[in-house]
DNA sequence: CTAATATCAGGTATACTGACATAC
DNA sequence: CGTATGTCAGTAGACCTGATATTA
C-alpha cells in the first residue's frame, strides 16, 4: 500500500478543506456583513498597515479592479480609510478605522474557535508541520508563476 | 521562539494556497471554457458516476440551487447528462459524457503539472503528511458541523 | 517613454434567499 | 405529514476585460 500514493489529488484535498472553511467562515460573518473576502483584506491590513489596493489585490490573486471595488465598498461602511501617500501622489495608502479594528476583535474568537475546530485533531507538532507544508507550497506556487 | 507558534493563521494557510492555486487553474482551464468549480465537479463525477445534483451540492458545501445551476451549464455544453433513477422518480444521476471525459483528459496533464510545482519542495514522506493532515481538518470539520 | 496606480464602464458567471411542485 | 429533490425567479456581490488619467 505504500508508495502507491495515489488516490484523490492533493490540490482536490486542499480545495476540500478551503471549501469546508468557506462555508463555516461565511455564515460565521454573516451577522457582520462582511464576506470572506473583505474580511481576510481587513485581517491583512491589520497585520500590515498602510498597504495599497494594487498590493492587496497582488496578495489575493485578484485583478486591481476587483480589489479596488471591494476596498470602496469597505470604506463606504467606514471600516478603512484611505489617504494619499506622502511620497507618492498616485498611491493611496489604506488604513482599519476604529470601526474596522472593532469589528476584527468581535468576530476573532469565532475564528479562532472555527480554526481550533478544524486542527481539533492535530497535536502541536502535527499543526506546526502542516503549517510549513502549506507554506512551502505557497512559495513553490508564487515564487514560479506561470509565464 | 518554540511553543509560541502564533503567526498568522493556519486558516489564512489555507486559504492562500488555495487562492494561489485558483488564480493557476483558472487561468489554465480557461481555453477549455470552465471554471475551478465546474471542473471540480467532473473530477467528482469521473470517480463516482451517477451522483445527484444535491449530493454534489453537498460535496461542494454549496446550495442545491448553484449546484443545479453549475449542471445546467455543463449538461447544455455536452459535458454531462442526467437520467431518472429508476428507482426514485425524483433523483436525476448525472452522468459525464464522452466529451466530459474527453475534457478532463485533454486538461488533466496540466492539472497534474501544477500539483507538482505545488509539491515540488516537499519530499513523498511530506506529501503524504500534507495529504493526511488535510484529510483529518476535512473531517473535523465536516464531521461536527456547526448547528 | 515605460511602468505602476487608480478609476470608470460594461459584461458575465456565481451563489445566495425565497417559493413551489413533486415524490418517497 | 414531514423530508428530500429539483426548479423558477429575483438579487447581490465577485471578478473579469478594456479604456483612461495620472505620476514616479
Amino acid at each position: 500500500m505504500t508508495g502507491h500514493s495515489a488516490g484523490p489529488s492533493l490540490l482536490y484535498a486542499v480545495k476540500q478543506v478551503e471549501l469546508a472553511v468557506r462555508a463555516r467562515l461565511d455564515e460565521l460573518l454573516r451577522p457582520s456583513g462582511t464576506t470572506v473576502l473583505q474580511y481576510t483584506a481587513l485581517t491583512v491590513l491589520a497585520r500590515r498597515d498602510g498597504l495599497t489596493s494594487a498590493e492587496l489585490a497582488r496578495n489575493a490573486f485578484v485583478t486591481p479592479q476587483s480589489m479596488g471595488d471591494l476596498i470602496t465598498t469597505l470604506e463606504r461602511r467606514d471600516l478603512v480609510t484611505r489617504r494619499r501617500d506622502p511620497r507618492h501622489a498616485r498611491r493611496l495608502l489604506i488604513s482599519l478605522t476604529p470601526y474596522g479594528h472593532a469589528l476584527l476583535a468581535r468576530v476573532e474568537p469565532r475564528v479562532q474557535a472555527l480554526e481550533e475546530q478544524m486542527v481539533s485533531d492535530l497535536d502541536e507538532a502535527e499543526r506546526a508541520g502542516l503549517r510549513g507544508y502549506l507554506n512551502r507550497c505557497r512559495s513553490a506556487l508564487t515564487d514560479r508563476p506561470a509565464h
